[in-house]
DNA sequence: CCTATATATGCTCGACATGAGCATATATAG
DNA sequence: CTATATATGCTCATGTCGAGCATATATAGG
């Protein structure tokens, strides 16, 4: 076992490490993205084996150096390395076009505001590169009029009446459309689902690099579905969407991504700007009080209007250590909206 | 922004592909292990840059080439890149002995029978590696008598006060000490903090290797918690049980471990086998059906004696996609065992 | 055939969690 | 003092879960 060798004239392996640095301000999840050639991408430094003891401590390197943010909470998400994912950063990092780009994804949760690190870089709202995942204000629109009827069609256009019925089942599930309803740390399934049935742009452009035909869903669908990205970071930022989505569920980490002290409501605005719904208030206080997450600091503090607000820290329970669950989400429920 | 390059000079990279392959066998979790000059080590495999197009072929086709395991169910776990992990396979793969290892670990759930794959292969019990993470015959001895005082010794000898009870909060809530109780997919966190505290075998072989001085954990200790792995080999299947623990409450995986028909009692068999703990009968089949995940095959099955049991298979929903929900798995309670 | 034993399966009941909404408290803006 | 806005308390129907009793249907042994 394991005795077959690479070959000497394999070519070399470039490791990058990618991160969705997440903050969110102004009820919005947003992720630093830089500015390149070919499009926004997610900020990545490259993995340098003689001098990073570990990926965690080259990630820390590399974002220390290039940007303001410092780092709180940070979780591996996926190793990524299909065949001609990067060939541009390839020769970037090593100067070599045939070398293998390996791309090691991180979630960064930061509770700093956004500064803006650097002439090239930006903070963007996960919802520009992901609008349908936002339901906060009702179903989305482009959902119902683009992305379904596209999706549909692509379903249907598939060779065979099982590779038909499949793909039907998978949009289901992907976008609640049967009985178990939206869930939304399916993120990444309904991002692939749009890249497969040619929805995104991302999907047109490596198609086209690739020499493979055109997709048959029409290319306006794919630019009305939010910003492409370099590469496949789009994918990489869904990965990390569905990753925190389902994680606030079972561990606290939401408060990395909070002041140390807070109003309930500012907690409750930060968790719906992630999961992408609205919540039930007074179920939310419930919950999160009575489940021993949050205690009372005792001082309160005056809004614009209304009655003051008492401010809360994570528990001491919480801080020592992840301690036990996360928060309890209700399933989302559509609400009127704009439909 | 990731301008930085990586110096011509720099080591190489050596990336290999772990995996964990599960299957389920009189009511034991077993993967498949290789021994090696230094001890048992889960197989792996070369990843190859120029003839893989992702990881997940490279990692079949080398199971293909090396097992006769036929790979159902795969998942990445994680990837492990720390310095130092693995020498002697480095120098296997590349032949060259300053090559840095990288591993991707993986998780195969597999519901056939196992078969012995090559000479020096052989299926090992989960639980020959983390005896204490069987709790189904009630607490194990092992835990209270000797895991539990030594890391308690570990946590005492911390400098500094602050230190002392993070290590007893850490500890206190890996092994559900707490209020929270034990939970079963902490798996890593336990083996870590054992590792840390000088517990197992790996810490004193590594910490000899690297110059540091001995742990004050008695070695004996170290001799008794379950068999020692090759490099971080045990540290990725904790990864693999806690992962599996973990998805089974919310998505089917279940089922990949089992055959295509089985009764409900096999099926709480297999789920406590991976959770390591018994499971009330009445509300697992309770859970079970109501909740859709099962359908009822019209036959049953006679065992030894007792009634016959109904054949059930996946429902048709879960089948045709991993549909919904996971099992609704309850907390551990403690029951009267040999304590 | 009858009994002991083993397993499967059905059903109930109380405790607790959850979803939804009404009611009240305390601010600011006129 | 009124309108409005937000915070916070409380209730109630419903659903889920943990625990255990009761019944059904086999085999093994007399």
């Amino acid at each position: 076992m394991s005795r077959s060798r690479t070959s000497v004239a394999a070519p070399p392996v470039v490791i990058l490490l990618n991160a969705v640095l997440a903050v969110v301000e102004n009820d919005d999840p947003n992720s630093l993205c830089v500015k390149r050639a070919d499009g926004l991408g997610l900020p990545y430094g490259p993995f340098d084996p003689a001098s990073h003891r570990t990926f965690e401590l080259g990630l820390r390197t590399w974002v220390a150096e290039q940007t303001k943010v410092t780092l709180g909470y940070v979780e591996q998400l996926y190793t990524f390395g299909d065949k001609g994912r990067d060939a541009p950063a390839a020769v970037m990092a090593s100067g070599d076009a045939s070398a293998r780009v390996i791309s090691v994804g991180y979630l960064a949760l930061s509770s700093e505001p956004a500064k803006v690190a650097a002439r090239d870089a930006q903070w963007r709202s996960w919802y520009d590169f992901f609008p349908w995942e936002d339901w906060r204000r009702g179903e989305p629109g482009l959902l119902r009029d683009v992305v379904l009827p596209a999706l549909s069609g692509w379903a249907e256009r598939a060779g065979g009446d099982a590779l038909c019925a499949e793909r039907r089942q998978r949009i289901a599930i992907a976008f609640g459309l049967g009985e178990s309803g939206w869930e939304e740390e399916r993120a990444l399934e309904r991002y692939e689902l749009m890249y497969e049935g040619g929805l995104v742009e991302e999907a047109w452009r490596d198609r086209a690099a690739a020499g493979l035909p055109e997709s048959k869903t029409p290319r306006s669908v794919a630019r009305a579905t939010g910003l492409p990205m370099t590469s496949d970071h789009r994918r990489i930022l869904a990965t990390a969407i569905g990753r925190l989505r389902g994680k606030l569920k079972y561990r606290p980490v939401i408060f990395e991504l909070m002041p140390s002290e807070f109003t309930l409501l500012a907690l409750q605005r930060t968790v719906e700007a992630i999961v992408g719904f609205e919540l039930h208030k007074q179920n939310f206080r419930r919950s999160v009080e009575q489940g021993g997450l949050v205690e009372k600091t005792g001082a309160a503090i005056q809004q614009s209007s209304g009655r003051p607000a008492a401010l809360f820290r994570a528990s001491a329970t919480i801080r020592a250590d992840g301690a036990a669950r996360g928060l309890a989400i209700p399933r989302m429920k559509v609400g009127p909206g704009p439909a």
